[in-house]
DNA sequence: AATTCGAGAACGAACGTTCGCCTTTTTTGT
DNA sequence: ACAAAAAAGGCGAACGTTCGTTCTCGAATT
């Protein structure tokens, strides 16, 4: 199936479209259920899918949390890449709300499984450092965007990058 | 123990205190640890306490959320009984809100068992119904006290006692 | 003597996870 | 080009543990 006969790693998309799957749908049955109330076994009847066969996409209940974190840091990235690059300052921080937004509103659950991941923190200290850095890249991210706005002279010179994004944060 | 020979039912009180004592030591566990990830065998620990004897104070694991639902009802009951009887609707309802607000200071933990019983209660049928009927009660509660402002003349004639009460509930 | 109370072992079920074995796909040697 | 070898993928039974709960039996109380 590998067109490229040079590729040292054949058939590795269709292994990323399938953890994909998983983690999609392990957003579907937790957030349904909860974490801890579904079990692994919940999960593979869910997917059509031995324990046996999950375990080859995921190392434990644990990194599928994990995965969860990192789709999402994924799918920022991404919109913001597809993001028009002339939108300016608050057009571009308006521009990748609505597609949260719309993203959050397509498939419930998705917010659902945040809050779930979020009480998850509270109490597991893997999945806290996790969100922590999670946090720390969304705002780092921000923080780019602010930066770049002061370069264009779109806002207030002297203002403090880190600082701002923080603020923005906390206003959710 | 008992001082009354002809009482029927003789050490019932500690009986009462005892399954108090149980309540009060679930709510700080469940609300350090969670609900579902609390074992019984973590509460007797913290209880000094063998399964076989909690068992013989509560049924099972989901009783002990209905005890907790039944022991709040007790307190707004005892708080409303034990307040001066001429503060109107208005100081009444401040006065019940101060008692309470409190009381979720004086006890943490008590916030967040309650968060954990309204998760549990969005999966659990049992647990939503008891929640159903506990807001029920608090309900008529304040639906009573508008009917008695009513009739004292302190409300707006015509008024109806248990939409008002709905939207003071609704307003948190 | 009868009842209540408590401790702790034991139960079956379910948990997350691992294992062995089989099938399918990919790579390799010729 | 083709068979052989190797690797990957998948299934489902089984592992050890922990879950909520029950049982048994001895100690204390009435």
């Amino acid at each position: 199936m590998t067109m490229n006969p040079s590729d040292p790693t054949p058939a590795r998309l269709p292994l990323e479209e399938r953890r994909r799957r998983i983690l999609e749908t392990a957003v579907q049955v937790y957030s349904q259920h909860g974490f801890h109330q579904t079990g692994m076994r919940q999960l593979c009847a869910a997917l059509g899918m031995s324990p046996g066969a999950l375990y080859r996409y995921f190392p434990g209940k644990e990194a599928i949390i994990a995965g969860l974190v990192e789709m999402d840091r994924d799918m920022i990235q991404h919109n913001l890449r597809g993001l028009p690059p002339d939108l300016g300052f608050v057009g571009t921080l308006h521009h990748m709300m609505d597609v949260t937004m719309g993203e959050l509103q397509a498939n419930e659950g998705l917010l659902a499984i945040w809050s779930e991941i979020s009480s998850e923190a509270t109490r597991n200290p893997a999945v806290a450092a996790l969100l922590s850095t999670h946090y720390q890249f969304i705002e780092s991210l921000i923080a780019g965007l602010v930066d770049a706005g002061l370069k264009r002279g779109e806002l207030r010179p002297g203002l403090d990058p880190v600082a701002t994004a923080r603020f923005i944060m906390a206003s959710h």
